[in-house]
DNA sequence: AAAACATTTGGCTATTTTGCCAAATATCAG
DNA sequence: CTGATATTTGGCAAAATAGCCAAATGTTTT
């Protein structure tokens, strides 16, 4: 693995790495329906409204989301939509191992 | 969000956190194409072979990857192969970014 | 049985990530 | 301008992760 190529994979690892959090993935998945406030973020999230904005930062700085400050309020919506393809393949693991799970009880 | 949801969350991204790291991508990557043993990681990856088994076995933990010991060697393959699948949004993101970079110095 | 080989595990330190609080910034209402 | 509201930023402590070394385990060869 050359030194390009360990760029790209670190690139790749750290979009993956945005969404790897439950509460990034859950943001992820709500904007994936269309765009929200942070303030709608605050009132379903409980955690600290900073916690909430550093999450968003981290999805933004990301470049899977992006943000549009209207009034008071900040609304982010998906950048890469299709970012969230992959989640059936993500529960398939999950199924996949409580079948596992389920057959050493067996 | 309640707590079962809260579990859902949990397990999806943990199964994006397996993945969210260069090395680790990079093997999932490379099980995708076929079998591997842990020595040819070793041959190929810059790193301590404890350091190569112990992300393989991060990979096992979340399900991705099986692995199967045949004589002195462990080969390791995907279980659930569709998981590579959503690397062609992933590498959308980053070239979406490029863009954005090379925008910001026209 | 002993030596050699392949891999995993335990333990430790360095680094990164999380999440809260407090303070700063920006916008709007009065 | 002042106060209220929405959000971001800085700073810090706690928790999680990464990666090396040494030791343990399992398998084959001699």
């Amino acid at each position: 693995m050359n030194a390009k190529e360990k760029n790209l994979y670190e690139a790749k690892a750290k979009v993956l790495k945005a969404l790897a959090h439950p509460t990034r993935l859950w943001m992820a998945e709500q904007l994936s329906a269309g765009e929200m406030c942070v303030c709608e973020f605050v009132d379903q999230v409980e955690a600290d409204f900073s916690t909430i904005s550093k999450h968003l930062s981290v999805l933004k700085q990301a470049g899977i989301v992006q943000d549009e400050k209207r009034g008071k309020q900040v609304y982010y919506t998906m950048r890469v939509p299709c970012v969230m393809n992959f989640m059936s393949c993500v529960e398939a693991v999950i199924e996949n191992n409580a079948k596992a799970q389920a057959e050493l009880l067996k």
